[in-house]
DNA sequence: AAGTGATTCTACAACGTTGTAGGAAACGGT
DNA sequence: ACCGTTTCCTACAACGTTGTAGAATCACTT
């Protein structure tokens, strides 16, 4: 039913490899033979077969992302972010699930279904830097967010540990000085927990404000439940404190939402700063203060590190890291009280 | 690099179509042929390349999803179950962003790079039912949504009608009367918003309360920002209304933001109840009554009716339509006033 | 012992594209 | 008029897979 290049050289009156000559631009192509093929080619509603071309070329013009869930509303920005950088490049996305779950995510790696992109842009979860081995694979892999370092591929993740301080050191600058997190990993070091807490600690350490673990919240996973969870048991176990720093907004919004259950003011009572600037944010009551960890900058990059590698030309490069710029996005959570 | 079916076949001893039919689960090979080809094929690490399988086979096992965009928590959802449901069907998904543009739109089901997909789910906004021809498209297409009816292809959609008039007699049995409603589309009379408002009116008819035009508010977009707009011009306005029906969960919380700010407790003074059942509302202050509506039925629906199609054997099925089973869920936003 | 049908396997062609190699014509300089 | 170079085009092969047709073997039946 498709025209192919068959139809079209037929209609032309040339051969097959000229047809796909014009296509593809080749350069010594006469003017009057060029217009009678494009004729053809529009006449016949002609398309290329990508298949085929894929076969023939070993490319898909298709990259894949994998990433937790898009339930998340970070990954659904990410993904919407990197689609975007993808279509600015010419290339299709191909989404995958992986739950955050170890396994799922070393069966992507590990599977042949692969084969229909090109390179694939990697969010980790489950995974640990233990597991940095499997990312040796044979094909063109970015990883994007913490939970793997110094792995064998390209890297491209966000100031966790300077956008952390530069969040800390904000509710600091508004005067308060018993920050509570929401949403640390236990034993974490790595990983978007333990940068965002280490970040933490450097600005408590700057402005001379003793480190007390009691107010720490810790959580397994960074939903909006566990926020409010975790703002539940600061409250229960009564520690006082005037300000608090949520890891991601969605834990924040969770902890914003017990704080205001549990009558405590926003931000007059408690400030409170989250991370990610997540369209929601915008438009909570209060409008929470985030940091904006350059989203755009991370699809832009990430896209562009992965056609490098898929194109070949910087095939034998080391790996290389790179990270976004941040910013501080003051809103209504953390305004100084007025 | 990579193994193809020679060198398994070289390493077996046997041909390159025995050892494709043993990957094919032909029945006719000897259980002996069968253990030596396997085992060539772990030794080798084959996998079969998908660009030829899909060129000599027309499938592959990809299908596309369009949709305005994944920021909008409603398609991150949306696109998530879709993901699933079509993992357990052994499919993967290819997702564009339209923006909700029309003239992508049309791009989208003009482009020829949906060849890489074996078909495609389409969640059009900007189209609108005079453009349902470009729908007639030489590719197994199924629509989401309500932007176009009566179109040339399968159809999966929510119950806007019923759900919105269960939405709003809910309110009713609640004891409201003066109910607002939040992203009216106007002069629309199909799609969401068209289709929600009408089953706002019949359940106003059913329980003897006037219609008051005055009590909708009317938007473009159906984002949060246009829901505090929204609600703010209401409120301007002077009209009493003792509750809201937000035509879905983002313009309801975005609304509900206004009323907050204006002074106006929820559910006490105003009752709201949203449309999608969006994670955000079960963590919102209160939590948001909304209408859910059936997502992972769409989704399960929606791929299994364009596998049917992809398959060939229900091709010339004349085009069906489904509706997803809603349901109430009532939370804290118009629980009876304590 | 021959015929019939099922079983097991193979050779070949084809899907639609692009790279390679090379031929014919046109051009430029002597 | 000749040679070398550039321009324009074509024929052929190949990418890795699967469908078709058919050959060879086996198991039964008569």
């Amino acid at each position: 039913m498709a025209a192919t290049l068959r139809d079209v050289a037929l209609a032309a009156g040339v051969s097959i490899k000229t047809v796909s000559n014009v296509i593809n631009d080749y350069e010594h192509i006469r003017a009057d033979t060029k217009r009678r093929v494009l004729e053809a080619i529009t006449e016949l509603g002609y398309s290329p077969n990508l298949s085929a071309r894929s076969l023939r070329s070993g490319r898909t013009g298709v990259i894949g992302l994998a990433v937790p869930e898009l339930k998340l509303s970070y990954f659904a920005e990410l993904a919407d972010s990197i689609i975007k950088a993808a279509e600015r490049r010419g290339l299709k996305v191909l989404i995958e699930q992986t739950g955050g779950d170890r396994a799922h995510e070393l069966e992507i790696l590990a599977s042949p279904r692969l084969q229909l992109t090109d390179g694939l842009l990697f969010s980790p979860l489950g995974m640990s830097n233990e597991d940095a081995h499997y990312l040796t694979v044979g094909f063109p892999l970015v990883l994007l967010g913490e939970r793997i370092f110094g792995g064998p591929t390209d890297h491209v993740t966000m100031s966790n540990v300077e956008s952390a301080r530069a969040a800390t050191a904000h509710l600091v600058a508004r005067g308060r000085r018993r920050i509570a997190v929401v949403g640390g990993h236990l034993d974490e070091v790595i990983g978007s927990a333990g940068l965002r807490l280490r970040g933490y600690r450097q600005a408590l350490e700057e402005a001379g404000i003793p480190f007390d673990p009691a107010l720490v919240g810790y959580t397994t996973l960074w939903h909006r439940s566990n926020g409010a969870t975790t703002m539940r048991e600061l409250l229960a176990s009564g520690v006082g404190f005037d300000a608090v720093f949520g890891m991601n907004d969605t834990l924040a919004l969770g902890a914003m939402r017990v704080l205001q259950e549990a009558g405590r003011r926003i931000p007059d009572d408690v400030a409170v700063i989250g991370f990610d600037d997540l369209d929601e944010g915008r438009y909570s009551l209060p409008t929470l203060s985030t940091i904006d960890p350059g989203r755009d900058e991370i699809a832009d990059t990430a896209v562009r590190v992965l056609q490098e590698r898929i194109s070949g030309r910087k095939g034998d490069m080391p790996p290389r890291a790179f990270e976004a710029r941040f910013q501080v996005i003051e809103r209504e959570s953390s305004a100084l009280a007025g």
